[in-house]
DNA sequence: ACGAAAGTACGATGAGTGTCAAACTTTGAT
DNA sequence: ATCAAAGTTTGACACTCATCGTACTTTCGT
């Protein structure tokens, strides 16, 4: 069998603000968001530009599926991405774009 | 002197996203905000619905002050709080209002 | 002058979480 | 069959931060 490789995505109306919040507070998290959000394709997990291990990265990609902010699926070996935005923006109207464009302006900090 | 008595404000401009979801994602910090922004007039930090000590409190006013959310002066003993709203919408256009209205929809959870 | 009220400052503490390395799984290509 | 590529899982670790109690400061009444 392979359920397991079929990620759980939770229904954007049982998500909360601040589930959403704690997963748009890190930097990381929000660099893969405005990657996805500048992308007119879905990305691969590993053809994100970042700075940590794929370790960490898995850790971050479960964190905004279960805030319903991305959908996850496989082709292949390859996890892809993409951004719930229709359903995101009918949950939370304009909390993304107001990140995105705040993120753009003031780009995502990495620490030392 | 009392010099020290008037906390020092930052310049909204110098302010970073990062700063910024740090303070809102905090439910206690973002029920401050939600209480001022449906508020006419200015509130004093004691007379906040809040459910944590004073001095935990105080903490968190310098946070959201430290962000650039609201502003700080003496009145007597006490010490009022107002929204810096404008000069925040023109930093972060669209962002507190996406912030209020989806915490109005999903009241802060306490923690039990 | 004295005391109460409103906050602030200072440690101390406990829970959360971002990070990584190592071992494992699944898929696709040779 | 074998091997590499792409992610996941599992601990473990370090660091941050929300919280509180206590002591202190400033202001306003009486």
């Amino acid at each position: 069998m392979d359920t397991d490789r079929v990620p759980e995505h939770p229904d954007v109306r049982s998500v909360t603000v601040q589930q959403v919040l704690e997963a748009l507070v890190d930097p990381v998290r929000r660099s893969i968001i405005t990657q996805l959000s500048g992308s007119p394709a879905d990305i691969a997990c590993g053809a994100f530009d970042l700075s940590v291990s794929k370790s960490t990265a898995t850790h971050h990609f479960r964190v905004l599926r279960e805030a319903g902010l991305i959908r996850q699926y496989y082709v292949g070996t390859s996890r892809m991405n993409s951004l719930r935005r229709d359903e995101f923006d009918d949950r939370f109207p304009g909390l993304l774009d107001a990140v995105v464009s705040a993120d753009h302006a003031t780009p995502a900090q990495h620490r030392p």
